[in-house]
DNA sequence: TGTACATCAGTGAACGCGCGTTCACTGATGTAC
DNA sequence: TGTACATCAGTGAACGCGCGTTCACTGATGTAC
């Protein structure tokens, strides 16, 4: 915690918001290795060090934790894609800038995007469901910025619609390749971003000629 | 059992078989409401109602339950994939066909889709990658009905293979779509259905444009 | 065909263990005056 | 500023429970002769 948020929050909640944060960062670390339906209180209580009832102060349960890592986790990756999005460049630098924005963000936050993957179809309904609001949510931002381009000038909103969720489930698709590739070897990490790349151009060849041809 | 199995494997072990195909059921129901890194052996044998040591009797443990649920669950997937690719027709109804037949697949085998979608990133790895190894070999099954088609006439190896994995991942994405859907609104599988023909139509005006644009 | 023995799928009891949840509590922080 | 009381994040003990695993067993099925 710093001097800004005790002034502003004081002692005792900013000390809370830290245990909270503890709790948040153990469960996600030990979301690596399993799922959140077998993830218990007690393993998460006792990697950050405090008393398995000290979570009931935070969260009613794991599931309601495992909502606030959603947040967490699709925050950090809306903030890249919103990046990616307002620059307007040639297709095939955006699509260069776009794989490595990707492999970027999984290399810096690779337990985020291991939970996003793993959670996404997972056991927990209200997770489940978090993140398919927070992904439809990216879909119509990513909708959005297609539409405001010359290529899509004649395009209904459900076509523009359509091609998000192409790109938004290839970036999904991408980052959980690139997630099982990193520990292995780097070589692997090339040759998924070559493909990523490859699938793009070709998605974005189909989009120039959409009822054109 | 059929008087033909009993003929061939013997009543011993016919009974096993039997026994064994019951735990695999009740797990695979199980698992539509949790994941497979929570599901416990004793709730499996309580279903079938066998004693929990008898588990023992056919699995290590509950990844090599899970490993076997993959291939079942992924050969019937195959089989329709199968049938899909031996249909040589014009792209607009090969597109119909294929979107009609992954609907079909999911009405027919909800809980195998689930399961896969669910367990392909999740908290057991000889699951994910057997998952991973079937889906690849789907992926190379359809890359070399692609390289068969007069439209890949010059593509290389490697490009061929790249849009076959569009195709098995637009595949898996489009099922667990469906999925989602279908216990809700017959209308949200109409739309699903439809974006999916579309997203299709676009990944094939793009390779009929692949280098030649 | 009948008999004697071997195999082995499934039993049932027992074990130690970690789980989620509850509760009255403590003591540092916050607030009112 | 100092004092008296309120708040509440975190404690620690206790609970009942279901878990995975082991083991010697039973009795139907299989096999050898």
């Amino acid at each position: 915690m710093n001097s800004s948020t005790r002034a502003t929050l004081g002692v005792r909640q900013a000390q809370k918001l830290k245990t909270r944060q503890a709790l948040l960062d153990a469960a996600l670390k030990l979301l690596e290795e399993q799922s959140l339906s077998s993830l218990g209180l007690r393993e998460v209580t006792r990697v950050v060090g405090v008393a398995p009832a000290a979570f009931y102060r935070h969260f009613r349960d794991m599931a309601e934790l495992g909502v606030a890592l959603v947040e967490e986790s699709l925050g950090s990756l809306h903030v890249m894609i919103r990046a990616v999005l307002a620059e307007q460049q040639e297709a095939e630098e955006v699509i260069d800038r776009s794989v490595e924005a990707v492999a970027d963000h999984v290399r810096r936050h690779p337990a985020h995007v291991r939970f996003i993957a793993r959670e996404r179809h997972g056991g927990v309904r209200a997770v489940r469901e978090a993140i398919a609001a927070e992904l439809a949510r990216f879909g119509d931002e990513v909708a959005a910025a297609l539409a405001a381009q010359e290529v899509s000038r004649d395009w209904s909103a459900e076509d523009v619609r359509m091609l998000a969720g192409l790109y938004v489930d290839h970036l999904v698709m991408t980052a959980s390749a690139f997630l099982e590739a990193s520990a292995e070897d780097p070589e692997e990490e090339r040759v998924i971003a070559d493909t990523a790349r490859r699938q793009l151009r070709l998605i974005s060849l189909g989009r120039r000629h959409w009822r054109a041809a």
